[in-house]
DNA sequence: ATTATCTATAGATCTATAGATAATGC
DNA sequence: ATTATCTATAGATCTATAGATAATGC
């Protein structure tokens, strides 16, 4: 499952071969079959998994705080840091949803119950901040894209932009570093008055 | 080439055979080969054009206007309306270039002539402004890969995001139209000092 | 006795080409 | 005469299973 693991989130599902797996875990392919009988189900158990962690981060972390701002800056780093100890995982998603979207209507039920509470209370939190006047009118939905979307895309658009810049590992990770701060900094500063 | 097309957009080049692209465009398969020769000399055709396209919008576009906020703002609104033009574009390239990094070299160095000077460009825009005072100090990098990742992201996403918010194809464009304004509102108002 | 592991292979694709036939251009 | 189109098929995978053999647990 390891291997499986790796591999799936290196090169997606059409890419890797039950073959692959078996001769990189050290055995030989008809093993992968007696264990999980199809390279579908091989996969679905990996997948939901990644997809349950990956969805249900972002609403888990960051009720801690005094202020909203830092209540929010908590959140969007609890979501970053869970992108660091998966990188791989907004590519394999994207990857394998994007031609199934059907794939997902079971797993929705699965997070709704823990997500949503924790949707309700931001979005509450937040409402309760632009009436203080203190940020500007937004939707949770429109703040949430944001985050999703300035966390996610830095990770799957990173061996492109290492590629592109010619960046070595070390560098790599200091530009993530950089972006990390600098992600913080433009969502706190779009909800500003 | 247009089936072959609008077929590895929705599936990229794994997922897509001859075999479908000669029965959708109404010949035989052999034929496919016939003018293409292969398989991967197709794809680099219509992929090199796509990602040729997608990179060049957002260095070509907005350079009028009276302030460094029109400008930015038609900027970010002519690479909205590219993708809008082109939802699947971001999608294949993510798909194709993760697993294939080396895939990029090539094409990099026959885009470097335009882009690096519309790069040059908004550079000198952005630091002329950070020196006025207008803006916070921010780099050309961290900024347009803000945009990027705002924009993009929502293309990706869309599929799933209309999925898991059970959203017509009317309301998906609505969303997106909001997305649009939100998305200019959120990098202005982060530059804001 | 049950579970794990292996070899061998059936069956389904899929790419690419060979070679025959039809259509087109000069 | 050249170009376009077709049928047929070789060769390479890849998934999944059947059936034999080895290892493990009681």
């Amino acid at each position: 499952m390891e291997t499986a693991e790796r591999l799936f989130l290196d090169k997606g599902f059409a890419l890797t071969t039950t073959t692959e797996i078996a001769k990189e875990a050290g055995c030989n392919q008809a093993l992968v079959h007696y264990y999980f009988r199809t390279k579908e189900k091989l996969f679905q158990r990996i997948f939901e998994t990644k997809l349950t962690l990956f969805a249900s981060t972002f609403f888990s972390i960051g009720q801690q705080g005094d202020t909203f701002e830092e209540r929010l800056t908590q959140k969007i780093e609890a979501h970053f840091d869970m992108l660091v100890q998966n990188p791989k995982i907004p590519f394999l998603i994207i990857n394998e949803l994007t031609p199934h979207p059907e794939r997902l209507t079971e797993i929705i039920k699965n997070m709704n119950e823990i997500s949503m509470n924790m949707l309700n209370s931001l979005e509450s939190d937040l409402k309760a901040e632009i009436k203080k006047g203190t940020i500007r009118p937004i939707t949770v939905f429109d703040l949430i894209l944001n985050i999703i979307s300035l966390n996610v895309f830095l990770f799957i658009s990173r061996p492109i932009v290492s590629s592109v810049l010619n960046l070595t590992e070390v560098e790599t990770k200091a530009m993530m570093a950089g972006r990390k701060k600098e992600i913080v900094q433009t969502v706190i500063r779009s909800l500003k008055n």
